[in-house]
DNA sequence: TAGATTGTTAATCGATTAACAATC
DNA sequence: TAGATTGTTAATCGATTAACAATC
């Protein structure tokens, strides 16, 4: 009998996995729909995980909910809610072992898998991208950069080829990368991401503008710069101008 | 009589504008407190007026909330909502004037001001969003571009002046300037941020995983890269290892 | 008019916070 | 033990969605 498991994202904030099985007739049945890790916990987690390795360096051996909070900048509700998701083990008194939590945080983060990656677009932010990549934990390992411009094709930038954009699918299938960032012109975006997720891609990172077309197994992380830019001029205010005369 | 009003930041998904005045005593006085427009609301509308302009030049005179909804990846619940916020103008049967309403949510979202911005930072990421600002609208308007690396102070980039970053405080202050874009060294951000916020910011967007300490009339804008590709790791499911024998 | 859409209020949904028994 | 913290359930809060009268 064969088992077949995907994600499912409902809106941008959950995320369900689905476990099927064919029926006679062809068609699957829904065997287990479990809720999972949404995306901002994910985000939280990772954020733990940081904190907790700054502990770790500095010699601190055990931390309380409450620390762990002030530092990640949350509450020490949403921490515990949080670490109910991983496979807690504090105590009482005590707090947790931040060997232990770190630990723990990594296996349900499965930052230990190896996860390929590449990137489409070797502009400015293209290469800033690729600079990020330098503080990355080493599970994420950047493949290839794919660009259009003949100028840049077959260099190297930070030791990752440039390669032609004709050999997207190719090398995507070859590779079983699943993993994708976009940083190119919003235009070409919709035509990459098809034959992105006809390669195989099922979880990508958006950094144009463009709202992207995907079927609902694949996970899409919107990072809109401009967007953020507008936002932060919006909430600008002047302290100087901020008295008037009634 | 003199009032003074300010933003508040509650969380980091709502905002509120307060309108003092000093009683007798010297303390303030609160006058008004209104409930404003919260981030998520402003991207959308920033969203609501990439897709409007874009109608325009497809030459498209009028459309339905469901239309804009569509396009901006939101339902046609959320469009109207959000419209509320600006100064509506739709009617039943023929929908909304796309001219006149990309007026109102331009006027709503305070574009029509100059807003000048400095930069924290000359490394690649810095570099990148110098080249995002080609794309912005001409609102916002990049003053100066602050390092400590000797070797690229005095240059220019994308016609921007690097500036030494002793210059910072001074240069904030004599521009007025109130909103800060930080893409440097974490370890750096929190007394950049200081130093900011002395001068007079008000707005900042931090590109840095540092978790900023600011007054809570500062609004912040949290945009992690290094966050977004961990996420995006997260997510990411080979399907060819999907199927597993049962 | 009939039908469809707006503007707005009410209902739902989900995420965060509070509360508290169990525990060290 | 007494006091403080965990793990978890319940309550709250806010954002999104649905519903619907008013309207063209």
């Amino acid at each position: 009998m064969t088992l077949k498991f995907q994600w499912l994202f409902l809106g941008s904030e959950q995320a369900v996995i689905l476990i099927t099985q064919p029926t006679q007739n062809g068609a699957m049945m829904v065997l287990i729909s479990n809720n999972l890790i949404n995306p901002r916990t994910v985000g939280r987690l990772s954020i733990y995980r940081r904190v907790l390795i700054q502990l770790a360096n500095e010699g601190i051996m055990r931390v309380f909910s409450r620390d762990l909070a002030k530092m990640a900048g949350v509450s020490p509700s949403q921490v515990r809610q949080d670490l109910m998701k991983v496979s807690t083990n504090g105590t009482p008194q005590n707090g947790y072992s931040v060997a232990e939590l770190t630990q723990a945080v990594i296996t349900c983060l499965g930052t230990t898998k190896i996860t390929p990656v590449v990137l489409l677009g070797a502009g400015p932010l293209g290469q800033a991208i690729l600079d990020c990549f330098k503080a990355t934990q080493p599970n994420l390992v950047m493949s290839a950069v794919f660009e259009v411009n003949p100028n840049m094709v077959g260099k190297h930038l930070y030791d990752i080829p440039v390669l032609d954009f004709s050999m997207l699918a190719n090398h995507v299938q070859a590779g079983r990368i699943q993993t994708a960032i976009l940083a190119l012109p919003a235009e070409e975006a919709q035509q990459a991401v098809d034959i992105l997720i006809a390669s195989g891609v099922s979880s990508i990172l958006n950094f144009t503008t463009a709202r992207l077309q995907v079927p609902s197994r694949v996970f899409v992380e919107n990072n809109d710069i401009l967007l953020s830019l507008e936002r932060v001029a919006f909430y600008a205010t002047d302290t100087a101008e901020e008295k008037v005369r009634a």
